[in-house]
DNA sequence: AATGAATGAGTCTTCATTCAT
DNA sequence: TATGAATGAAGACTCATTCAT
């Protein structure tokens, strides 16, 4: 029931808006009653908070998988964009959700988040760096744009990406590595 | 005071959402009533309506101004990432109500806002293709993509990007066209 | 409207207690809907607090009038004592609401109504011990003992006197002043 | 368990009154769940009116003794008095829950009470009658409304004596029978 | 151009109670 | 003897909107 409450919850919200979704149409749409998600969740934000943890802790343990490998760097960045890129897939909603509607968690929960949201982004300016160092990347990036510049290639086709549609997930991760890597301008110049 | 009332809308929109946001709030913020609200919007959608339109129009009307330059691709492409970079400092609050709030607009208005909003899109299309036909760019381009690519480097900014911090507009402009143009990897590779 | 939806409040509360009216239940009472209510106050604590504000700064304004008079202890005590028992007829309700329901207000505006509390008994307390001082009253009083005495008298006629009833509130005044002078005892024991 | 529950929540109504205690606060406060309530009780109610009948049906035995004991009626009333001061250290929150939420019955369950009340009045009333006959009390008192004074006496005490502070139980009731029986005024007026 | 009073539908949340286990 | 899941009604409070003035 709570899985259920959750599932539903996610799709609401990424069609509404979170504070447009009220508790009532959570319960609608399962059947159930106003008391039932009251007996699951404390409050509607709790379960916000619920979502966004969910999301953030898996994908960071994943992330985490990647820089266990020990690969090299461009391999490792490459995993990690496929991840995002491919979650649009499974999870898309639950992704949309958690880069809407941070705004609506208290303060105290959203610092939570933040925190991690932070590990993560540190974790890519890593790899940039030791791609830096190992002359992998252009030495004349700066890690941190660099890694916002990327991620910023990743999280928008959160808005308009379509997986069902002409390109797969795959072939845009691929694409996009390649933009990269490489931009758009011709090669010798 | 119309513009008066627009001008806080925006900064409560930003700071607490659309839906979050009453009109008591926005009166209040001014030390009005609802009654005036009412006078020059109505309703609160109007409003958000408005604020969109407002954004839209002025951005496609620079881009055209571009368009017409009649300079290089590279050149149009620089012109039209440094505007969205310096609008983050010159009116970020409004921009990310732009981005965040579409939602919130009734189908009718949100299909005019789409429609613009793909004209814009299309226009950048239209520079990438250009550039591959003159050979300003790589051939092996998704021209559609590739906006996509881009449009997610410069907008993502929007989430993180501090005008007043180290990094001034310009400068990260100037760091994302180098980004876009070469991507990360080292030269000759 | 005000005034009205304050009268209905105390009837209500009297009958039913705060906890147990609703806000439904008052503005039923009255024809009209929730949101009049929460146009003139901002919420049910705010009107429990209008009304025990106005009765105690009444009622403690009474009593500097005849703090003010300058007769005699046992006349000033009598006059506070006809006031207090003249009340149950005149604002029964609003008084006995007075007494029940001050743990529903918060911390902060209760300890406000405290203290004007012990200022009505402190007064009290100063005409007991300047009686004893003039020997109007026995020199071996508790003069804070006896006030307290002397309020649970008064007082408690709140839980059971029915001014409409065979005796009159003036009667009853003077028979509790007989009995606080005088005790039950036989004279001269 | 259901001496344990009635404990608590007799705790809990006397801090935060019977509407505002909910049957989930009782049972979190023992660390149980509220099937163990239910399984006790059969109503919120019913535990209230458990509350009133154990404490009423107590006193009254109480009282009943006194009578029996055939002392003098002075002595008698002093006994009473005695009891009803002494209630506050014993059980003192039990008696605050019996004064204040007996509006909380239900019509027929709170007739039983007051009728208990009533005849735990007419004893004392008995009393002063008597005692009135046997030239122990003066002849011209309404033993009703003595009988109220006396109780408006005692039982505001509920109200403010904290038996833990410099005076004790024993002596507040017994100068409140010194109160009582000769009143405030100096003797031979 | 602006206000103040009012509405009615809707918000999140709590509650007493039930019942299968 | 006690739990955990669920209900449905009611709770306080908010909101977008209207309208006479």
């Amino acid at each position: 029931m709570k899985e259920e409450l959750t599932r539903q919850s996610i799709q609401l919200f990424e069609r509404k808006g979170f504070s447009s979704t009220s508790v009532q149409d959570i319960v609608d749409s399962l059947g159930v009653t106003k008391g039932t998600f009251y007996y699951y969740f404390t409050s509607k934000e709790t379960l916000l908070m619920d979502i966004h943890l969910r999301y953030i802790d898996d994908l960071v343990a994943r992330q985490k998988k990647v820089l266990d490998s020990n690969e090299s760097c461009r391999n490792q960045l490459t995993k990690i964009v496929e991840i995002l890129i491919k979650d649009i897939q499974t999870q898309g909603s639950n992704v949309r959700v958690y880069f809407r509607e941070m705004r609506h968690l208290s303060e105290e929960n959203s610092s939570v988040i933040k925190n991690k949201r932070r590990m993560f982004h540190l974790t890519i300016e890593k790899i940039i760096k030791e791609g830096i160092e190992k002359k992998e990347f252009r030495d004349n990036l700066d890690p941190k744009m660099t890694t916002f510049a990327i991620l910023g290639v990743t999280n928008w086709s959160y808005e308009w990406f379509d997986p069902s549609g002409n390109i797969s997930s795959k072939e845009l991760a691929s694409m996009y590595m390649d933009f990269i890597l490489h931009g758009i301008d011709l090669k010798g110049e």
